[in-house]
DNA sequence: TGTACATCAGTGAACGCGCGTTCACTGATGTAC
DNA sequence: TGTACATCAGTGAACGCGCGTTCACTGATGTAC
């Protein structure tokens, strides 16, 4: 465990990496990614601004270790929520996590899935899509899913569960209730589910 | 029609407004709205850059002014493709058109939609979601969605398609061959149209 | 156990640039009389 | 029909600031002998 905030007593931090990937999680998780400014990170972890550029290249690698730590964070709250019951359940369960992360950690979110464009890095698949692989391959499994349907079902799923956290973090869902958003989330999540299992 | 990167006569440009909002239109076609750069929009216009200021607030200002624009033009185009069929053929074509224009104009996608924070700013309702509530309509009108079910059915469906032309742009969906992604768009689209109706 | 020296991890100051925005101004336009 | 004057729509230069990044440096650490 590295010790963000807290000075050092030598000169040389030990820990700085991790510790600037822990600042990094604390000020994202307010301000989203673009709370992510290098001299702010440097003086939470009490270092010259510079000193980053000894662990990582630039600001974008920093971001993305960051958001590789949040990732892992979602898929074990997720694994929490998706106990094992039936599969078409923990579909449900893992989709329905995706939003309520995007909704209690709306900072994290952003880093983790707002740019998109940083998820296929190729050789990391992020720890959420997992859980989303692992509940499609148990339905199939079972039985619900026909093993032909199972290519690219993951993109209906993604899509629905995705437009849905956006929606409601910035678009107009973002000013109704919470119940009535948490509904909202449900009925989306119940009829990409439904809808793949009956096409 | 104005005349925009046309060299004016006159020292009073006439039409400026609608100018820098055409050129708007052609800066962010390629670049997105980050290629909305008042210098830039004001250069292409052949006016200074504090000229604009007679006719915006600010850069936020413009950029809205734009966005409808492109709402308009992408409702105009979804309207042309969702011809008068069956409700539900009706609603299947509003949500590939969504899809479709976010596909082949994605730096206009990206004014109109990628800042969903933008779009319920209360007086206007943004085109292409007028197409998607009249298609919804329809479908009650028809018998096919019981009317207990209409409201808020707008959410499932806009989820779904956001989301999949954000993968498709931006996310993993980004490097796979386009037949490919048509074939994942339309079983997104299906899918949640049969969630929809089943439930 | 001590010394020399390479190497590593920091410092602090400054560069640079992209870009929105402001300010004092000047040329054009239209309206009252 | 002409003149004075308010008003409007531009100009051009510069401010300012947020922030990533670089550069020459110095203090700490560890290893060979």
């Amino acid at each position: 465990m590295p010790q963000p905030s807290v000075a050092r007593a030598s000169y040389h931090h030990g820990n700085l990496r991790s510790a600037l990937v822990e600042v990094g999680l604390e000020l994202t998780r307010t301000g989203g990614a673009s709370a992510l400014v290098l001299r702010d990170v440097a003086r939470h972890a009490g270092v010259s601004p510079s000193a980053t550029y000894r662990h990582f290249a630039d600001r974008e690698s920093l971001l993305a270790a960051v958001a590789t730590r949040i990732q892992d964070r979602m898929a074990e709250q997720m694994r929490v929520d998706a106990a094992p019951r039936t599969a078409r359940e923990r579909l449900r369960a893992v989709g329905l996590g995706y939003i309520g992360f995007a909704l209690q950690e709306p900072g994290w979110f952003d880093v983790a899935f707002s740019d998109l464009s940083a998820v296929p890095g190729g050789d990391h698949v992020p720890a959420p899509l997992t859980a989303l692989v692992g509940a499609l391959d148990a339905l199939v499994h079972e039985g619900s899913l026909a093993p032909a349907q199972r290519p690219g079902a993951e993109w209906p799923c993604w899509s629905a569960v995705h437009g849905f956290a956006l929606l409601a973090l910035r678009g107009p869902l973002r000013s109704m209730p919470p119940d009535a958003v948490r509904g909202a989330a449900e009925r989306t999540v119940d009829a990409i589910i439904t809808g793949l299992l009956a096409d």
